[in-house]
RNA sequence: GGCGCGGUACCCAAGCGGCUAAGGGAGAGGUCUGCAAAACCUCGAUUCGUCGGUUCGAGUCCGACCCGCGCCUCCA
């Protein structure tokens, strides 16, 4: 069985999806005014992992992910260039896809943009307006919440505590409730619009994911994803609009993503303490750990980034990779034994399991820790065969369908001087000349190898 | 004011009513080695923020309190 908390319901549910072995996932995807951050790639990073293990689950996915690229943000930040919005959006469309490649994050199907959708926006807003559930208001359309009583379910948020705590909202459209949000903004001096049956102007960042997600997925979907601080207003807003104009369900499962923060505290440019991933490979991180540092941390608890925990999952990581090359450099007699078919069954079940439990990767994790230490401490021994090798290495790729942390594939080969180091190191070792031997060693690890002298001949890897 | 999250060994972290409280990192000991490094193995909490309560039995449920954090405004 399959549970995921769900935001609506505020508790575990089992998952059962609209049709039969396929799933339909709707995720927040950027605003393309800025590079994203690392907090952005948790989100997308938890989403992955999910995505993940639905097809390792053996569903079928169809997976949606917006981009916006026109709001205040991508409006100013163009401006501030001198560019058309295009243009400006366009470096920043092309950092995102560059970065989850990066980070190994599997593409989804589709990547709707909110400038290619205003025809779908304003058939909604036009739809809204017709039923009641929206209004002019000096040429912009806001929404109504009051005509929406279910508004605040997902959110749990009381319109009347709402309406007493909020702020006096200073926000230059008018509306007639301060809790009322925009769908389409009238068009501004020296701001880009569209002209449209509504008038000229552009859309609400809201209504472009409720358009966008029923477009390529219907009214309904199966999964709605999104960092935590989306749940109020952007998602409750999507809810309000989708089911106020299709009249039913939205979304089955929500899931929302904790956030990141640096040194325990929310990252932000002022603090100085903001990271995108350019600046974490900027200083020489391998990405694949911080896929494994933000996926390795169950997605609905506050992750907190630090450099040594950074440090400490990659370590970690390395564990496992290590397990996996000494599996695949090391010769094995031949033969197979039953008893290593059933723990690593066993692990393979535990680890699809415990993911099964809303994600929970920790034990999911913990599974396949402890198979490492039986197995290393089979190999020391010398009691693994040929067969039970090869399952075993099978089993650790299986799960990297889902963690995709693992090389790659074979590794660069060294170059030509470097092999004749080692090979230099070797002749010295043998004459007993073990400073030069060291020395050697030492001028290596300074390039970032690492040498092991095994019982089976010098092995290498190289370090970050 | 409202809503919500977290406090488990030196650090990260699972567990959510009942076997000896997972797992990883760091550390200590050992194996291997010319010595190392790397790797591997072993060992690390009578105890789960504090105080009460419920229960045959509580990190696990209830109450109070202390500490840290987030949201209620654009934000993953």
């Amino acid at each position: 069985m399959i549970r995921f908390f769900n935001t609506l319901s505020g508790t575990l549910e089992e998952f059962k999806p609209l049709r039969e072995g396929e799933v339909r996932l709707y995720t927040c995807g950027p605003t393309v005014y800025d590079y994203p951050h690392i907090g952005n790639y948790r989100a997308y990073i938890f989403e992955d992992l999910l995505k993940r293990f639905l097809l390792l689950a053996g569903f079928k996915v169809i997976h949606v992910m917006n981009i916006t690229d026109v709001d205040d943000k991508t409006i100013k930040g163009a401006a501030r260039l001198g560019l058309s919005l295009q243009d400006y959006t366009a470096k920043y469309i092309e950092a995102f896809f560059e970065d989850i490649k990066t980070l190994r994050i599997l593409p989804a199907d589709l990547y709707p943009r909110a400038t290619e959708h205003i025809p779908d926006m304003v058939k909604m807003v036009k739809g809204l307006l017709a039923r009641g559930f929206a209004y002019y208001k000096e040429g912009s359309v806001y929404f109504s919440i009051e005509k929406f009583p279910a508004y605040g379910r997902l959110a749990k948020i009381n319109l009347e505590e709402l309406k007493a705590g909020a702020r006096v909202d200073s926000d230059e459209y008018e509306k007639e409730s301060v809790h009322d949000f925009a769908l389409w903004k009238k068009a501004k001096e020296g701001e880009p619009f569209w002209e449209t049956e509504l008038g000229a102007g552009r859309p609400g960042w809201h209504i472009e994911c409720s358009a966008m997600s029923s477009r390529y997925l219907g009214p309904s979907l199966d999964i709605h994803c999104g960092g935590i601080d989306n749940i109020f207003p952007h998602h409750e807003n999507e809810i309000a609009q989708s089911e106020a104009f299709y009249g039913q369900k939205f979304v089955n499962y929500w899931l929302h993503c904790h956030h990141l923060v640096v040194d325990g505290e929310k990252m932000s440019k002022s603090r100085g303490n903001f990271y995108t991933l350019r600046d974490l490979l900027a200083r020489g991180l391998d990405p694949v750990d911080l896929r494994f540092f933000l996926l390795s941390t169950h997605y609905r608890k506050m992750l907190n980034f630090t450099f040594d925990s950074l440090e400490q999952a990659r370590a970690s990581r390395q564990r496992i990779l290590d397990f996996v090359y000494e599996l695949e450099h090391r010769t094995f007699p031949p033969g197979d034994q039953p008893e290593i078919s059933e723990l690593t069954e066993k692990m393979l079940e535990d680890f699809k399991n415990s993911l099964a439990d809303d994600l929970n990767i920790s034990a999911a994790l913990a599974a396949l820790f402890e198979f490492i230490r039986e197995i290393n401490s089979r190999l020391s021994r010398d009691l693994i065969k040929q067969a039970d090798g090869a399952r075993i290495l099978a089993a650790v790729q299986e799960l990297d369908r889902v963690l995709a942390i693992l090389p790659e594939k074979e590794e660069q080969p060294l170059p030509p001087e470097i092999l004749s180091r080692i090979e230099a190191r070797q002749k010295a070792r043998k004459e007993k000349n073990f400073a030069l031997a060291d020395a050697i060693r030492e001028e290596l690890r300074q390039l970032g190898i690492i040498l092991e002298d095994t019982k089976e001949g010098v092995r290498w890897k190289r370090i970050k």
